[in-house]
DNA sequence: AGAGTCTTCCAAAGCGCTTTGGCTTTGCCG
DNA sequence: CGGCAAAGCCAAAGCGCTTTGGAAGACTCT
């Protein structure tokens, strides 16, 4: 059934049809509402490359997904998609993952702009003088950054959440138990969500005369095993810190079994404070030692994106607008003063 | 730059043009030569949309993703995703996510198909007598399963791991090495894989003359928090278990985790092997007692389908061809001899 | 030389929708 | 009652590609 036919048996020009359907002014209402009728009850449905071919719009959203294989996908992204998921399902809103060589996204966000593919993307994960949100931005095509990018001679519309808030309050705990020596165990230093987490510890330390030492900070891939060998690390060397904070769950539990390891103790030896995206399979409340957070649920911010996302297609949204989230500061018993 | 612009200043019809550019023979080797060098030092690139409404085909791949409220995309999903991109990627394949309210996925199938916006599909976590995999089949859309389901009166393609074998071979050495109260912490036993799992194990035991107790069998989502609770539901009762399988490396965590709250120890007390799907961030090798696991990457999975999708929609593979791989069992220290 | 066969190319008809540019009809006003 | 604006509808022209149904020319064969 497609519009000719409609048109036809309800005695009607594709052109009135067409625009009582899309809700143009320039029809009556009684056969608007004869229109809708009649669509309904022959499940008339659009289709959607003729749609894409007339009108140049999809009705999907893109991103574009570094791969290869080097290349892991963060496990995060499967939470933040559910959010997504979460939003476009009750709007029809698709979503197309173009998978890209990592060191080559640029080729890839000119195909799929060029082609037309999407409405809309989105970025995640960006750097300083992130090059895509660049591209993007002179690309002309909607978006919004999940996270922030620093240093871009523009503006861009982004949803954050405070990750420097959260590690200045963080360490702010920690310092008022006392702590003298704090570590941090961060994702990839090339990430601005690592920068704003280090600058956040940083301030809170030199808000009460105390600094960072060098050799206490790692930046890794959050991985388990990395968690763990940072933790030894840190833990092994001479003036050893007291307290650690950790950018992840997972990093987090390759630390509690580097404390083990070590013949140490949470909180007795070390306070520890991750950063919890809010993963269904992993709560920081059923650590051996149940683990103090940062949290901020990043199902929630996907939702909020696919929202934003939607807004700004539709033109209900314009210009940079920029959200940032605050962080709760969740205190459980993996923190406790500073040992003597 | 379009056809007609290009047809034009080669002063060929389009005709012409495209036939040459999409390797029909009808056309002259030297003609397709000029056509194809123009083309590409014009960079013309044929519209995607305007070649979907002429063909029907859209050169994307589809995935229906279950959301909800209550839904939590299995973290699994993003290293088959990995998996996925690494064949996609190089050959300009997108994957279409088309959420979908988690009970009502046949409207989101139907649409999907309905409005071609994809070439094929695949499915995954199947149960027996999937609905999905009789609608898609009949709906008459390339497809492939990824699993197996049971049961259905008809053949179809699907890839699938041997989790039968992995598990039986699990449980066979659990029995050499004296073990005769086993328990299996499964996953949900709604789908296949589960009840290969389940199948596996008390083949093995009935080999020996022994069975599955049913109190020693669990079926939940697989989370940490979930192998917790089993593992502590299972080692509290009279007749313990003195070998326990499971099906997750995550729900693994948990055990590991209830198992030391007990006052237990691996392998002393209980021998643990897991079921691995490689994933990055988190090593059975790195469990604070290296953990014994049955593996198979999901991210090969993962390439393989993309793969073999490809092959379907250019018609290079046909009918119901079936795949099973075999799973390595891999021994570490997490199994030892049953106490005495 | 005429008939038949390839080879090579083209004009034009879709694919199914949106949108432009009218054309009637109706209602209102002076 | 004539004129004008607004309301309601339509025919047809795209959007940019693929594909059908020839047609013209070159070649082969008898």
């Amino acid at each position: 059934m497609n519009l000719k036919q409609l048109a036809h048996m309800l005695a009607l020009s594709q052109t009135t049809v067409s625009r009582a359907l899309n809700g143009y002014p320039e029809v009556n209402e009684e056969t608007r509402r004869r229109v809708m009728d009649a669509a309904k009850r022959h499940g008339y449905r659009p289709n959607p490359s003729a749609r894409r071919l007339a009108t140049g719009k999809s009705g999907m959203i893109g991103y574009v997904l570094p791969t290869g294989a080097a290349v892991d996908i963060d496990p995060h992204f499967v939470e933040f998609l559910s959010g997504l998921g979460d939003y476009a399902r009750s709007h029809e809103l698709d979503l197309v993952l173009s998978p890209t060589d990592a060191d080559d996204q640029e080729t890839t966000y000119r195909r799929v702009v060029a082609n037309r593919q999407v409405d809309a993307v989105y970025i995640s994960s960006p750097r300083p003088a992130d090059r895509r949100v660049a591209l993007v931005n002179t690309l002309g095509i909607p978006f919004i950054v999940h996270g922030r990018s620093e240093g871009l001679d523009f503006d861009y519309p982004f949803l954050d959440i405070d990750n420097e808030g959260a590690f200045h309050e963080a360490a702010r705990l920690l310092v008022q138990l006392g702590h003298r020596r704090l570590a941090l165990i961060n994702g990839d230093d090339g990430e601005t969500f690592a920068i704003h987490r280090e600058r956040g510890l940083r301030r809170a330390l030199a808000a009460s005369g105390l600094t960072l030492d060098d050799r206490h900070v790692c930046s890794v891939v959050m991985t388990e095993e990395n968690g763990y060998r940072a933790a030894r690390r840190l833990l092994e060397q001479d003036g050893a810190p007291t307290a650690i904070a950790c950018s992840s769950l997972i990093m987090a539990l390759g630390v509690v079994r580097a404390v083990r390891d070590l013949g140490l103790s949470i909180p007795g030896d070390i306070s520890l404070i991750a950063h919890d995206d809010v993963f269904p399979w992993l709560k920081p409340e059923n650590f051996s030692v149940p683990l103090s957070t940062t949290r901020s649920s990043i199902r929630r911010a996907g939702a909020r994106i696919a929202e934003r996302l939607a807004a700004r297609i539709s033109g209900l949204e314009e210009g940079a607008r920029g959200e940032v989230w605050p962080v709760d500061l969740v205190v459980r018993g993996s923190v406790a003063g500073a040992p003597a």
